[in-house]
DNA sequence: TTTGTAATTATGTACTACATTTGACCAAAG
DNA sequence: CTTTGGTCAAATGTAGTACATAATTACAAA
C-alpha cells in the first residue's frame, strides 16, 4: 500500500471545539447586536452561563476576541467593544518559512500589484519635502559597490518603503512592510542582481517633472524582472 | 476641569497578561525553532511547565494560534505546526462597523491602488474563456433599470470580482472579496450613481483590443469619481 | 476640591478532576 | 504474513473551584 489514498475525494467531519464555537458565537453577538467601539459588553460568567460553557472555554474565545483586538477587557469594567488592529493579526502570521509556496507566489505578485497601482494615490499626495527625501535615499545608493547584496536590499527597502509612505496610507505602508520579508525571501532566491533600466534616480526624476503615466512606465520597467517571474 | 488633559503627552504602562507574553514566547519559539509543518510540538504540560504558567493560560495562548493556523492540535498526538490560513483572520474582523473611520479609508485607498495595478497581471493571464465571460457580465447589465441600486452594486461586485478572479490569484481575489464591504459601506454614503464615463463593457472592449495601458488609462477614468474622494 | 482609604467586584491565574479521543500495542483470524 | 479487532494509555478537551489582582465606587479627612 506504498500509493497515498489521495483519490478518496470526501472531507473529514470538522473537528471544531467548544472555543470555536463560542468563538463564532461571539462574533455573530457582537457584529448583530450593534455594538459601537466603547459599549461595555455582559461580564464573563453571565457570558459563559448564557452560552452553556464554562468560564474556561468562553476566556479562550474571548482571549482570541482580544488578540484580533476587538473587544478590551478591564478587570472590574468588564469589557468593552473596540476597533480591532486589522493588520496586527497579520503580521504575526507573516513568516516566509510557514507560509506555502502558492500563497507566497500570490502575495508577490499583490505586492507588484500595488506597486504598480500606487502612482494615482502618489501623485495626488505628493509633497517637495518628500520627493527631496526620496531623492536623497536614490542617491546614497550610488556610494557604494553594487555587489554588496545586503546594501543593496536595505536600498531597495528604504527607497521603497518611502514610496508606500508618501502615499499617507498608514495601512498600505504597514501593510507593504509586511511584505517586505516575503518579497526578500523570494527575492533572495534569484542569482543575479539583474536591476531594471530604470533607476530609483530615474524614477525621482519621472515623480518631479513626469506625468502619472510616465511614472507608472518608469516603475514598470523597473519591475520588469520581477514581472517576468510571474507564469502564465 | 473640563478640558481633557490630552497635554499629558505619556503613553500608559502596558497591560500585558500572561496569555499574551504566552503568545508571544510561542511565536517566536516557533519561528526560531525552525519547526517545518507538520513537526510535532511538545505537549501542553511540558510547555506551560517550561514557560512557568498553567495550563490554563498555555491553552490561552494556544488558542489563538490554533485560530490564526499555525498550530493544529490533535489528541493524543501532540500539536503540530501548520501552515496558517494568513487572510483567515483577517476576515473575522473585517467589518466596517467596527472599523475605525481612517482605516476604513485606508482600505478604501489600497483597493483603488490595487484595482489599478491589476492590468500587468490580468494582461499575463487573461484567457479568451474570461474574456467571454466577463463580456457576458458586462452585457446582462444593460437589461435593466440603472436605477435600481441592489442591481447596480450587484452588477459592480460581478463584474469587478470577475476580474479579480481573472488574476489567477486566490490571496488578491479573496482579499477583494473581504474589501468589498468596506467598499459598499463607502459608496454607499455617496449621492449620485455617478458611473465614470467608461463603462464596463468599454473595459471588456480594451481588455480584447487594446494595450495593458489603455486598458490602465481606462480603468482609471472607470474609477475617476472614486478617485475624486480622495482627498490631498 | 483634592487626597487618602477601604470595600466591592470583575478579571487574571492556578489547580484539580474527569471525559474524550486516538495512537500504539497486541492478539486473533484470514 | 497481512489484516482485523480490541484493549490500554496518553494527550487534549471541558468543567469547576479557589484565590490573587486591579480598578471602580464611596466615603472620610485634609
Amino acid at each position: 500500500m506504498k500509493k497515498k489514498l489521495s483519490a478518496i475525494d470526501i472531507e473529514p467531519v470538522s473537528h471544531q471545539t467548544m472555543a470555536d464555537i463560542v468563538e463564532l458565537k461571539l462574533l455573530a453577538f457582537l457584529k448583530k447586536s450593534a455594538f459601537k467601539p466603547g459599549d461595555a459588553l455582559p461580564k464573563e460568567i453571565e457570558l459563559a452561563e448564557a452560552l452553556g460553557v464554562s468560564r474556561n472555554i468562553l476566556r479562550e474565545a474571548l482571549s482570541r476576541l482580544r488578540m484580533l483586538g476587538m473587544v478590551d477587557t478591564k478587570k472590574r469594567r468588564g469589557m468593552v467593544l473596540s476597533s480591532p488592529d486589522i493588520l496586527g493579526s497579520l503580521e504575526k502570521v507573516m513568516d516566509p518559512l510557514i507560509i506555502d509556496e502558492s500563497t507566497l507566489q500570490d502575495f508577490f505578485e499583490l505586492r507588484l500589484t500595488l506597486e504598480m497601482g500606487l502612482a494615482d494615490i502618489l501623485f495626488i499626495r505628493k509633497t517637495q519635502t518628500d520627493i527631496d527625501e526620496l531623492e536623497q535615499i536614490a542617491l546614497a545608493e550610488k556610494v557604494r559597490d553594487k555587489n554588496d547584496v545586503a546594501f543593496r536590499i536595505k536600498c531597495e527597502v528604504e527607497f521603497h518603503g518611502k514610496i508606500y509612505r508618501m502615499t499617507g496610507n498608514d495601512t498600505m505602508q504597514r501593510f507593504q512592510t509586511m511584505l517586505l520579508p516575503i518579497f526578500g525571501h523570494l527575492v533572495a532566491l534569484e542569482k543575479k542582481p539583474a536591476g531594471g533600466k530604470v533607476t530609483h534616480l530615474d524614477l525621482v526624476n519621472l515623480l518631479k517633472n513626469g506625468t502619472r503615466e510616465d511614472f507608472r512606465k518608469g516603475m514598470r520597467e523597473h519591475l520588469e524582472h520581477h514581472f517576468n517571474r510571474i507564469v502564465k
